[in-house]
DNA sequence: ATGAAAGCGCTAACAC
DNA sequence: GTGTTAGCGCTTTCAT
């Protein structure tokens, strides 16, 4: 009987004994598709990132997904690809299975994923960016100030010719508003970006860093630093200079992104900066499941980590 | 109705003009629980992988969720952390949820898990190592015969003195796998390891390669290449080669085990092996969805990459 | 071509 | 403390 297996509401040792026999004859197995009918309540959530293999995901899942099991509850992850019809597609879907609350990564959706989500009883939590409003709550961090912050830093540096080396940019939304907030920085003293590569078609963010810089290297335009949309291109970047004999950071400074691990590791430890990625899947998985559903934004904030590429 | 809803059946262009114009006006949502409950097949698959940052998981996800996703199946993915038990308690939260079939990582588990999967009528893909025996259909390679090959090479180039630097090779089974193989091919030749170093409690893989190689050589054992169970720990290592002025290959050679593009990039390309990782998710995704359930294994095969660190 | 009805395996509420 | 029953929102089958 249904008592006994949940626990809950009252019942005898006796029949307790009798329904764990039959459970195990039987080799009973829970059906929680009807028990979620039955309750109407779900112990799933779902999770929408850009892609799992996205620098920065991995942790940010790891968190949320450490949080989520030790609760009981199941994730159904799906991946975007950056692409936000995709995202509807999958929210729509994930809907009806009605979950107890979603995940998403960043702030940015179709409108009608807006309206849809603000409309359904679902706890949603966004993750990742602070940068505008979101649906319900928000865990994560200003990329715009991230950016800021990174122009200061090689400002202060006093690095004047500053380039910068990006990766899907039209896509990469949180990449986007880094740039704006280290262009807007660049402004307030005054002075502009002296050259810019976006390149999109390259297997890897260490290609696509290693090829942009070459890129921007072999238009002419003199720099003395420049800042990378992650710690993945710049370390790319990085090995190029290694190889061509650019010291770092006398020739050249570089500016990542992310602060993964291994750019702490490399001879010249990487300029970067690093968000509480696993926190803020923790944070956000929290939330999700907190009772009192409150609209509010989490700023977990930034570090900056001044490595010795600048 | 029903039936235009998901058109099947037989229904009139009348009967469907009112039945959209009804889910429309009614903000009509599908509620799968129940179209799963009803029809007693689900568009769920469960992927249990060791944990969603271990290197090789993000390609393999990717490739399993893309296949998934494009047949509008929604996937529940679970990190056991290498924790058998955690396995198991997923498995049966899983089950719970009667998917469609089941993405394992890797062919062990306990013994429970096992009988339980060959019993219930679920499919079930294992992924990555086909080096034992499969529940139903396994899709991967041979970690013992990729250890093999890594040693053959070695020893064709003349590698005498070799040492191995690990990480958590208690409870990466398939690292393990690969040392055996190792192992076994340089005793066909008749010589041992001649030192390896087991860290347990790093930060990062990279940390751990790094640390190993240092205690390995500190330990005064005279060696001309070390084999290491990952990319990151041969790069973190390859770093520590540069900073100490060690050269690479002369004095020591590096072996690897992944194929990360990365590894690629470093200024010494890692000599290592490459899995098709992607092509493992996609094929798991792919057979899991077949109609016809086989029983059968498919070995992938791995890639030697002769870098210049070897 | 379409309406009606019987479940799917549970949970929650109600009676005793 | 324990047995019973009415749904949960669909799919499927059976009439019509």
């Amino acid at each position: 009987m249904s008592r006994v297996l949940r626990n809950r509401g009252s019942f005898s040792t006796q029949v307790q004994q009798s329904v764990m026999a039959a459970t195990q004859a039987l080799n009973y197995m829970p059906n929680r598709i009807a028990g979620t009918l039955a309750s109407m309540t779900s112990d799933l959530v779902g999770i929408i990132v850009p892609s799992v293999g996205n620098a920065a995901m991995p942790d940010v899942l790891a968190g949320a997904l450490g949080i989520l099991e030790e609760r009981g509850v199941q994730s159904i992850i799906g991946a975007t690809n950056f692409d936000p019809l995709q995202e509807e597609r999958l929210i729509d879907e994930l809907l009806s299975w009605r979950p107890r609350g979603i995940l998403l990564a960043g702030i940015e959706h179709t409108e009608r994923v807006k309206n849809i989500l603000k409309n359904s009883r679902t706890r949603v939590v966004e993750l990742m960016d602070t940068d505008g409003a979101g649906i319900q709550a928000v865990v994560g961090f200003s990329h715009r100030q991230a950016g800021r912050k990174s122009a200061e830093h090689l400002l202060e540096k006093n690095y004047r010719r500053i380039g910068y080396v990006g990766h899907s940019i039209s896509t990469d939304l949180r990449a986007g508003k880094r740039l704006d907030g280290f262009r807007s920085a660049l402004t307030d003293n005054g002075i502009a970006l002296a050259a810019e590569e976006v390149g999109t078609r390259y297997n890897s963010s260490f290609e696509a860093g290693r090829n942009g810089l070459a890129n921007l290297l072999n238009n002419g335009t003199k720099l003395d630093a420049v800042y990378f949309s992650s710690d993945n291109l710049a370390i790319g970047a990085y090995f190029y200079c290694l190889e061509k004999g650019i010291s770092v950071p006398g020739d050249l400074a570089l500016f990542g992104f992310n602060g993964l691990a291994i750019s702490g590791l490399i001879p010249h430890p990487l300029s970067t900066i690093r968000s509480p990625r696993n926190l803020i899947g923790q944070t956000g998985a929290r939330l999700l499941l907190e009772e009192t559903p409150q609209v509010q934004v989490v700023d977990l904030g930034f570090e900056l980590i001044e490595g010795s590429t600048s």
